[in-house]
DNA sequence: ATGTAC
């Protein structure tokens, strides 16, 4: 395998982003972002291969790297990686303040704002930078797998009218609306309490349903007096949307059971119809990552930090703007998992109108679990702020945040494949905390950016080719599903094996689509 | 991802 990593500047000056030109600082920066790798050249003892599926560029290659930079892939995912601007973004996220260990990417990644979608990287608390593009703008964007007890094969020609009931029930696509218009101080309480309000005062969902949603639906650090007016505005009338781009209601068939102890305690079955739902905070998270990226790229002069690239604007965790940045995506995050419960409970009307309100239409939560979003975790005794942005959290058996029928077989991590692909629910394992501070992959991976799918595929035909499978698709605009076209991910099935064969998480099952609804 | 370019 032949690597060969090119850096077009000398590694003894590493650029510095002078706050008092920062026009100019970023110009040059972005002048020396291209290549970090060239293919097909001797390998280079700075990338080694530190395990399967694992590699580390060494602190050497850059002088101003504080720790090395990790990659899950395998040989074919990391050419691929190598041919956007990922890696170097990774090695960019490895001279923030504060990085311990190491900087990881996930066999996902490709290029993202600042930091890489699909990584990963603890800073130690409480005087590390905490860094908006490390969360991403949709923050708290996360996957639940809901899970009926009806085998598919009976309600296959209820399936046509299941997708059209939740395409009227549910608003999809760019700045759509919703059903609840929250009045100011329910709002301030969605954000505050998360799912408890939304189930306990809203009355839209369980305890159990609680029980089975990563930190319970809630991170108690939110305040929502630090959410700016134009992020409420954004938001109030959002909660119960879908939105659009890559998110998506899927509704599935276990196609296969890969590990059966895992399975019966996710309670899952082969036949057996799932729901998957794909979406995040809408406008109002990416309010607040923009609102507060434009306040900690000024306040980094004071805080005496120099930046590789200006979109990795960030800011010391114990500061003002740190602070109140966490404090504003705790509650973004408690916003967004209130709405994958408000559409929980709008797949749970749909099911029970069209199937008859019985124990096997219930849609059972199986899990919620977050892919972008900054967590205060114990690492080594140190507590760490772990940004995972585009990266899904994968704790091994035995965390005390799992719910005790999980406790033994670890948390359960769903990777959505592309549009009319598989999907995978796989088990956090042990060795994770260790490799990737327990974290995963989340999905497929775009290999194409929106504009070259949109050259490349006709939506019209795609969704032809999709009815022809059998796949029922309720998705107003070709253009969107041109976007979302298979052929601009990455192969799902080579994402999980990396992933599984580092040693992160293994697989439990496969599901396949058999209608999906987006915007 | 996103009232798609303050």
């Amino acid at each position: 395998m032949g690597w060969r990593f090119v850096s077009t500047r000398t590694a003894s000056t590493p650029p510095s982003c002078s706050t008092s030109e920062p026009a100019a600082a970023f110009r040059r920066v972005e002048a020396s972002m291209e290549p970090i790798i060239e293919v097909s050249r001797p390998s280079t003892p700075l990338l080694r291969q530190l395990g399967p599926a694992l590699h580390e560029l060494d602190k050497g290659f850059r002088a101003d790297m504080r720790v090395p930079a990790r990659i899950v892939a395998d040989d074919e995912l990391l050419r691929r990686m190598a041919e956007d601007r990922s890696i170097l973004q990774l090695v960019n996220v490895t001279t923030l303040p504060g990085i311990q260990g190491f900087a990881i990417g996930m066999p996902d990644m490709h290029e993202g704002y600042g930091f890489p979608v699909g990584g990963v990287a603890g800073t130690l608390l409480p005087d590390g930078v905490i860094s908006p593009g490390g969360i991403g703008f949709d923050i708290n964007c996360g996957v639940r797998l809901l899970a009926t007890g009806l085998r598919h094969l009976e309600v296959s020609g209820d399936l046509p009218a299941l997708a059209h009931d939740l395409a009227r029930s549910i608003p999809t696509g760019f700045g759509r609306h919703g059903r609840l218009a929250l009045k100011p101080a329910e709002l301030d309480h969605v954000l505050a309490d998360g799912v408890p309000y939304v189930m306990g005062v809203l009355g839209l969902g369980t305890r159990e349903d609680l029980a089975h949603i990563e930190a319970g639906g809630h991170l108690p650090a939110a305040d929502a007096a630090r959410v700016s007016t134009r992020a409420r505005e954004r938001g109030h009338d959002q909660l119960g949307t879908l939105g659009g781009g890559n998110h998506f209601i899927e509704i599935q068939r276990v196609e296969h059971i890969h590990d059966a102890e895992a399975a019966a305690a996710f309670g899952l079955f082969e036949g057996q119809l799932t729901v998957l739902i794909h979406t995040g905070s809408r406008g109002l998270g990416h309010q607040v990552c923009t609102d507060a990226v434009r306040k900690m790229d000024q306040a980094l002069a004071r805080e005496g930090i120099r930046l590789v690239d200006r979109q990795l604007a960030c800011a010391p965790f114990s500061s003002p703007e740190g602070q109140d940045y966490y404090a504003a995506m705790c509650a973004a995050a408690n916003f967004a998992w209130s709405n994958r419960q408000v559409l929980t409970h709008r797949v749970r009307e749909v099911f029970g109108r069209r199937l008859g309100e019985r124990t096997e239409t219930w849609a059972r939560v199986v899990y919620d679990v977050a892919h972008n979003i900054a967590k205060v975790e114990t690492y080594g005794g140190q507590k760490l702020c772990v940004h995972r942005k585009g990266a899904t959290r994968a704790f091994g058996p035995g965390e005390p945040e799992l719910p005790t029928a999980y406790a033994r077989v670890g948390q359960p991590v769903f990777i959505p494949g592309s549009m009319g692909t598989a999907s995978f629910v796989l088990t956090g394992q042990g060795g994770s905390r260790d490799i990737s501070f327990a974290s995963a992959c989340h999905g497929a991976g775009r290999q194409l950016s929106r504009a070259a799918a949109k050259r490349q595929v006709v939506g019209a035909e795609l969704r032809k080719a999709l009815n022809a499978r059998g796949i029922i698709v309720e998705c107003p605009s070709n253009a969107e599903l041109a976007e979302e076209a298979p052929e601009a991910y990455k192969d799902v099935d080579r994402v999980v094996d990396a992933v599984e064969t580092a040693g992160i998480a293994r697989k439990v099952a496969r599901l396949v689509p058999l209608a999906v609804l987006k915007g």
